[in-house]
DNA sequence: TGGGCGATTCGCT
DNA sequence: GCGAATCGCCCAC
């Protein structure tokens, strides 16, 4: 089994991070897959919510990289970050999409549906199947009931503009695996 | 203290 | 493709 992501591996540049996480195992509480999906939000990015300061919501932010920040989605979803950079820098992961492997029967439960491919192609949609909230927000990511495990081999990544954001839109921040078949939107070609 | 808005999802057309 | 659901965050008043 390949081994867990130490705290270390989140303490460098959230652009070097972010496509390293592609092809990389994530479970909550032995629920979980493949990260198929990530967007890098950098502190100097209008679009990061770290942008214009520290607040209460953000603050996890703030603080160490390999940490979760869990944030509330239109009022509706939570949504799943990592932490990176040195404390300070407030830059983060988005987690976007999983393929999901383990714990399906429980996912399914918990989304109410059927098709594996809709379980976990969306921040709210695996947060969903993966029963993040608000609890996960500032638990380090090396610990339960997070696992974190190195990808086996290099995967073929692909690049491109953010989904859902009305600043920055055009940097090319949102990387995938290619040719998943678990993407929350399919990359343009 | 109140109102506009959002790193989304789903169902309907 | 479009719009509703839904509510915490955040800043202007």
């Amino acid at each position: 089994m390949p081994p867990r992501l130490r705290r270390s591996f989140f303490d460098r540049s959230v652009l070097k991070v972010a496509p390293e996480l592609i092809g990389a195992t994530l479970l909550v509480d032995g629920v979980g897959g493949v990260v198929v999906e990530v967007e890098a939000y950098h502190h100097t990015d209008p679009a990061a919510h770290s942008y214009t300061g520290m607040t209460e919501r953000n603050a996890v932010m703030f603080g160490p990289a390999g940490y979760a920040y869990v944030y509330r989605s239109y009022g509706i979803h939570w949504c799943l970050n990592v932490v990176c950079e040195a404390a300070g820098s407030a830059s983060a992961v988005l987690i976007r999409a999983l393929e999901p492997t383990e714990g399906l029967a429980k996912m399914r439960r918990r989304r109410e549906l059927p098709d594996a491919r809709a379980l976990c192609s969306g921040p709210g949609k695996l947060c969903q199947a993966l029963a993040v909230s608000i609890k996960h927000n500032g638990l380090p990511l090396d610990r339960p009931p997070f696992e974190l495990r190195a990808r086996a081999a290099v995967p073929e990544i692909v690049v491109g503009p953010r989904i859902g954001i009305t600043k920055a839109v055009d940097a090319p921040w949102r990387y995938g695996l290619a040719g998943s078949k678990f993407l929350s939107k399919p990359f343009k070609a």
